[in-house]
DNA sequence: AGACTGAGTTCGAAATCCGAACTCAGTAGT
DNA sequence: ACTACTGAGTTCGGATTTCGAACTCAGTCT
């Protein structure tokens, strides 16, 4: 399930990263995740929301639908309608997304940046780090070590 | 400078993330950060190690340019040749690219994961979080508040 | 009956992407 | 001096994707 068999042009099956972009690297992807953790589910919602056009949305959807990110649930019968929730791997997008914003934060120019992440608990803006289970300390990037980032040093 | 003026189809300025993703939203521009995180600089190399068609390269890499993420650097006089770097900020687009890699780890069923990301020190594989300075303490997506991404709550 | 709702589909125009071939300045080999 | 090669692009025509606007279709509300 999920990613199994998606493919770059030349057929070859990529690495991870690659084919994780190829399913969610384009404009609308992770804005549609973000609109599902703020809670929205409704196709003209996503659509209002965004100002995604219609046709790009069916698509979008049904191809995070397709890779296990969203599921499409029946909420209704009589006329019989359908929304789109988050799925655990969805939800599991988080990171990436909070990762972003904190980016946008610090690099963008944009003015009221109202939209801080924060602390729940305590309100305090939160910073993002690594964690390491074993030596049960956070670090910084230039500790991270692997092929899939830093090359194969 | 950086994402100053971006604004999207109704002229409207968006928050920061949707500026974030006009950037670099799309297919290529985030393997092209990855790749300069391995160490590539050259347009050639980039071309080959992700297989992008020339023009398109030409146009990411101008707008990666214009939006400070990587600088264009003359690396040779006699022919005159230009190279790119990551700037401090691209260099800051490393916890979305990690955290994107770590959820393709754990959501893609790409057989050989060999490329763990890893506490350089210890080898121990890492893991994500976020980070309190106040309470001093590190804690999941769930404590995360903020209209970014949870909704005004 | 007529208007409305929600989740799409259909349409033609516009923008983007593609591979392949070409350019252009300089260098290296014969 | 002729040829081949290198690196960083540009040009080309065709294929794909995206767009907004309008339409569909089942069922509900007044």
């Amino acid at each position: 399930m999920y990613l199994r068999g998606v493919m770059n042009q030349q057929g070859q099956p990529g690495s991870a990263i690659e084919e994780t972009l190829r399913v969610v690297g384009d404009r609308w992807s992770i804005l549609l995740v973000r609109a599902g953790l703020r809670g929205i589910r409704r196709f003209d919602d996503f659509c209002d929301d965004l100002g995604i056009a219609r046709p790009v949305l069916t698509e979008r959807l049904r191809r995070l639908v397709k890779f296990g990110i969203f599921e499409r649930v029946k909420y209704q019968d009589k006329p019989v309608r359908y929304e789109y929730r988050l799925t655990e791997a969805g939800l599991a997008l988080s990171p990436a997304l909070v990762a972003l914003v904190r980016w946008s934060e610090e690099y963008s120019q944009e003015v009221s940046s109202e939209t801080t992440l924060v602390h729940a608990p305590c309100g305090t803006e939160l910073e993002q780090a690594f964690w390491c289970r074993s030596c049960q300390t956070t670090f910084g990037p230039h500790a991270v070590r692997g092929v899939g980032v830093n090359g194969e040093s």
